[in-house]
DNA sequence: CTTATACTAGACCATATGGTTTGATAATAG
DNA sequence: CTATTATCAAACCATATGGTCTAGTATAAG
């Protein structure tokens, strides 16, 4: 039952996505309270009422911006890598979600969210069954198939699933958060998840 | 060669102190742009004047705040647990630092500095090394310990050192730091701890 | 007592902010 | 063409903020 067109010009959805990437990028950088509406629309090259006409208010433009990303982000799949040796298998899963944690990107709206979290725990409560909470389910779903063929023996997936990732961090994921480091050189990291998987392996390997 | 007392009225370390304790509150509940000057005189029950004589700025008032919070958590001690069982010791130390980490105000604090961390990385530094570095070297001398008395044998402690805490984090931190929840029931944290600890175990017991 | 400082209450200031309004031009449906 | 909507640029508004200033009172050193 959609309204067939309305009259007059229709909204320009390069100004909606422009605005909306502008804010994102000063969201994420300047924290919420450090951007305001008027360095948007500079940054998004449109009229502060173009701001207004797509996004009713400040906040919702956040929302907006939040859940774009995480969307953008998209870490659904519990697809398992395929490949001979077990080790070198959870070593690209594990790599294939640590790329995304240890994401600058991610890593600001983590910071981000966590830090407006009390003004806007919906929001955080989004960025949790988008981000970490589907990490987890991911991870699950790759532990349960390898349980099933053989490989592994686990007693308690749950607790595993959210064991795993919490491994890979190493001291890496608080530096990223308090901006210490901006990236993990990728031997150094690679280095690092191998010891982590050799770790899981020896308490899950069968 | 200290000046000695200059003529004249002396600062009340009282009206500091109430000053830093207000700004602390206010700051982590509602972070630093949150929390205005004014609302800290008021918070403090003191003319904002007066706030002004104690700390030169805003951004003086804040790195006090964090730098007297910290202090107050002090976490040096690499003291081991005494106790017979190793296991039951290992779990003694785990709940030590954990109950620091998990605590709301600790907590509160990480999500503050980071939030402010692109524009205070002083702090995040500190923060980092009276916290998280901390937790870590003092794990890392208990290690060494029980590595020395033959308890254990950990081939990498700068490794482990890192692993144990995160191993104890779960899902639980991140909820935390989300404002998902506001604290770990006992019961859970010590069952969830203790398989922590027995993970631990197997990888390094000896 | 004098002098210097702390403290209070409140006015004050320049600036910034979220959001609205105005007046004009452009685009589009009927 | 007309009516309607989008967009722009800029003025505008009420409010808040970090920080200063004033004027007066309290406290302590010499």
């Amino acid at each position: 039952m959609h309204a067939t067109q309305r009259p007059g010009r229709s909204r320009s959805e390069e100004k909606h996505n422009a605005v909306l990437a502008a804010a994102s990028r000063l969201f994420l950088q300047q924290g919420l309270q450090g951007t305001s509406m008027d360095a948007v629309a500079r940054e998004a090259g449109v009229s502060k009422q173009t701001v207004y006409a797509h996004f009713k208010s400040k906040e919702e433009l956040f929302r907006a911006c939040i859940k774009a990303k995480i969307v953008s982000y998209g870490f659904d799949e519990g697809r398992l890598p395929v490949g001979e040796d077990k080790r070198e298998r959870l070593l690209l899963l594990v790599k294939r979600f640590m790329a995304l944690i240890f994401d600058p990107e991610v890593v600001a709206m983590h910071r981000v969210v966590a830090g407006e979290a009390p003004s806007y725990p919906q929001v955080a409560s989004l960025f949790f069954e988008s981000g970490p909470a589907a990490v987890k389910r991911a991870v699950g779903q790759c532990l349960d198939r390898m349980v099933a063929d053989g490989e592994l023996d686990v007693p308690d997936i749950e607790h595993a699933s959210w064991l795993l990732p919490n491994m890979a961090f190493g001291k890496f994921h608080v530096q990223l958060q308090l901006g210490l480091i901006d990236r993990v050189p990728e031997d150094v990291l690679d280095r690092h998840l191998r010891q982590a998987v050799d770790d899981f392996l020896r308490l899950y390997g069968v």
